[in-house]
DNA sequence: AACGGAAGCAACCGCGCGGCG
DNA sequence: GCGCCGCGCGGTTGCTTCCGT
C-alpha cells in the first residue's frame, strides 16, 4: 500500500537509484522543493512527494555532514535526549548538519547500549538496576569508545537554555538525594565545585596552575568560580588533549548567577576545532538569552540535579584541562 | 571460503498538527 | 466547527555490510 499522498499514483519505492538522486537535486537546487507532493511530478520521479523530502532531508541536503559522529557530537546529543526524550527533530538542532533519522538510528545502535552499559536508563538516564545492567552489557556498542575515555562535552548549555524553557518534560527537582558516584562514567563527569579548591590545588605541571588562576579569577558566587575566559590552555602551554576532568562525583547545587550579558561570555576558542564548535555552541546559547528565562544559567544532571555552567566551566569541561591524566 | 548473527542505516509507515476552504 | 490535505515527526522495518566462527 503506498502512501496516501501518492495512492493514485504508481511510486516506486525502495533504494534511490543515482539517476532518481540527480533528478531530485537538479529540481530543488533549481526551483526549491515548494510543494513535496509536486515535486515527483514536477521532477519527473516516480516517488511519492514524502519519499522525496525524506530523501533530500537525510541525504541530498548539500548541508550535510556526514561521517561517523564525533564524541563531542555523541556526549551533545545525549545532553539534550536526557532533557528532551526522543524529540529527535528537536534534539538534532544541536547537531548542525546532521538528521533526525541520523540522530536516531546512532541512538539506537550505540548510545543506548552503552548507558546501558554504564548502568544507566537510556529513557531516564538514571541508573539502573545491577540485574538490568548484567543482562545488557554483552551488546555493549562496538564503535569507537573514544567518549569513555576522555570527556570532551560541549554540555551543550544552548540546547538546554532553549529547550527547558520551552519543552522540558518534567519540572527540575533540585537534588532529591546525591548518588554514589559513578565509574568513570564519560556522560556524566563530574562538574565543578570543587572547582575553587582546585585553583589553590598543586600540580605536577605548572603551566596547569597558571592557567588556572588566570582564567578562573574573575568573580565567584559561593564556591563557584564566574568568569569569563580569554585565556586557552594552548597559550600556557598545555596541550588539549593532556588533560582530562577526573574528579569526584560531588554536584553542586544551583545558585542563580548574576545576570550577565552574553557578550560577556563568549569564549575565545578558536585555537582547536573541539573548541570552536563550543564557541559556536556559546553563541547559539546567547541567542536564546534574548527570550528572558531565568534559568538561562541552568543545565540538567542526572537524578534531577542542576547545575549551572559558566563558561569556564563550559570550556574546562571541553578542553579537560581541570586535572592532568593520569 | 562459507555461513549466520549482529550491527548499521536508508527508507517506510502511521499518526498528529496546522492551514485552509 | 468540520473535513481535507500536506507536512513533519517518531517508531519501525528490512536490506546491506560487517564480523566472528
Amino acid at each position: 500500500m503506498g502512501h496516501q499522498c501518492c495512492s493514485k499514483q504508481k511510486v516506486k519505492r525502495g533504494l534511490w537509484s543515482p539517476e532518481e538522486d540527480e533528478k531530485l537535486i537538479k529540481y530543488i537546487t533549481t526551483h526549491g522543493h515548494g510543494s513535496w507532493s509536486s515535486v515527483p511530478k514536477l521532477a519527473g520521479l516516480q516517488r511519492c512527494g514524502k519519499s522525496c523530502r525524506l530523501r533530500w532531508i537525510n541525504y541530498l541536503r548539500p548541508d550535510l555532514k556526514r561521517g561517523s559522529f564525533t564524541a563531542q557530537e555523541e556526549r551533545t546529543i545525549v545532553d539534550v535526549h536526557r532533557v528532551l526524550g526522543n524529540r529527535w527533530a528537536q534534539i538534532v538542532k544541536h547537531l548542525p548538519g546532521r538528521t533526525d533519522n541520523e540522530v536516531k538510528n546512532f541512538w539506537n545502535s550505540c548510545i543506548k547500549k552503552k548507558l546501558i552499559a554504564q548502568g544507566l536508563d537510556p529513557n531516564t538516564h538514571n541508573l539502573l538496576s545491577t540485574n538490568y545492567k548484567h543482562n545488557y552489557n554483552s551488546s555493549a556498542c562496538k564503535l569507537s569508545d573514544h567518549s569513555l575515555q576522555q570527556p570532551t562535552s560541549t554540555f551543550t548549555a544552548n540546547s538546554q537554555i532553549y529547550d527547558i524553557s520551552t519543552e522540558m518534560k518534567a519540572p527540575l527537582t533540585p537534588f532529591p538525594t546525591i548518588p554514589p558516584a559513578p565509574d568513570a562514567n564519560p556522560y556524566y563527569p563530574p562538574l565543578v565545585h570543587e572547582f575553587s579548591s582546585i585553583l589553590t590545588g598543586e600540580y605536577p605541571n605548572p603551566n596547569t596552575q597558571a592557567f588556572l588562576e588566570c582564567t578562573a579569577s574573575q568573580s565567584s558566587i559561593g564556591s563557584v568560580p564566574i568568569s569569563s575566559s580569554t585565556s586557552h590552555p594552548s597559550e600556557f602551554g598545555m596541550s588539549d588533549e593532556s588533560f582530562i576532568w577526573a574528579g569526584g562525583y560531588e554536584p553542586i547545587q544551583s545558585i542563580l548567577p548574576e545576570k550577565k550579558q552574553p557578550e560577556q561570555q563568549v569564549l575565545e576558542t578558536e585555537n582547536t576545532n573541539e573548541l570552536i564548535s563550543v564557541g559556536q555552541n556559546m553563541d547559539a546559547s546567547f541567542e536564546t538569552t534574548n527570550l528572558g528565562f531565568d534559568f538561562v544559567e541552568s543545565t540538567l544532571l542526572p537524578c534531577g540535579m542542576y547545575y549551572n555552567p559558566n563558561p569556564m566551566d563550559q570550556l574546562a569541561w571541553d578542553s579537560g584541562f581541570l586535572q592532568e591524566k593520569k
